[in-house]
DNA sequence: TTGACATATGAACACTTGTTCATATATTCA
DNA sequence: TGAATATATGAACAAGTGTTCATATGTCAA
């Protein structure tokens, strides 16, 4: 237990704020796609699909890693909407879901490439 | 090893982006970024420093964990630059890095929470 | 249908992660 | 200085993660 008893505002601002927290669902939502989009594998397939769609076979190869290791990644992705599958023949073909994606994408990419503060 | 002869370009459309790969360094601090972020503690946490700065105390009060808990996400957030504490006597106060990360983490949260297509 | 190709999935393993507990550092006040 | 408060950090453990291997599904061509 902690006393705080620091030049901020105390409890009042604590119960103020406690009015208007994320609900718990939205939370999890959020972390879940943070998460998802936070692997050096997928950050690579999105990388590759930012160009425009690819067929699995493509992604494995650009990528590196076996073609079975791209589909599961692809249906992590997949499940929390970051990409869509398109089939088309033998060939599934692969996208950013949709621009939203692509520039949340982008932002965070923007994020640390510039970071040379 | 596949042969992967479908309809798609060939060899030329995976050799022509394997050109514009995002160098190695940017694929690595970019998934570390949205890995930090991908977490409902430290959601939690940026969700109630969204409407401004914060003292540890009054975090841990408000996400419902321990201070020592608090302390070791913030730690995470502050290596990846985004959040950056503000000592003011005994407390520390910690808020979003900049607008930029706001805006990422903002960006985010529409993402999940408009999902209702 | 049969054989070949492209993708998907299940199980299992080594590896990583987030919390707790104990302890250390830093600041204020008496 | 010394006690009390606020935050930070190290170690360690349970729980979760990404890959590989084997196998299943789906599609096309013959």
């Amino acid at each position: 237990m902690d006393v705080c008893a620091g030049p901020h505002t105390g409890g009042k601002l604590v119960d103020n704020r406690r009015e208007h927290l994320m609900p718990p669902a939205a939370v999890e939502t959020l972390a879940e796609t943070f998460r998802i989009l936070g692997d050096p594998t997928r950050v690579r397939i999105l990388d590759v699909l930012s160009a425009g769609e690819l067929c699995v076979c493509d992604i494995a190869e650009l990528v590196g890693i076996s073609e079975s290791a791209v589909s599961h990644q692809l249906r992590l992705l997949r499940g929390m909407r970051l990409v869509r599958p398109r089939r088309s023949g033998r060939q599934v073909y692969y996208s950013f879901d949709d621009q939203h994606i692509m520039s949340l994408f982008q932002q965070g990419l923007r994020h640390v490439t510039e970071d040379a503060r």
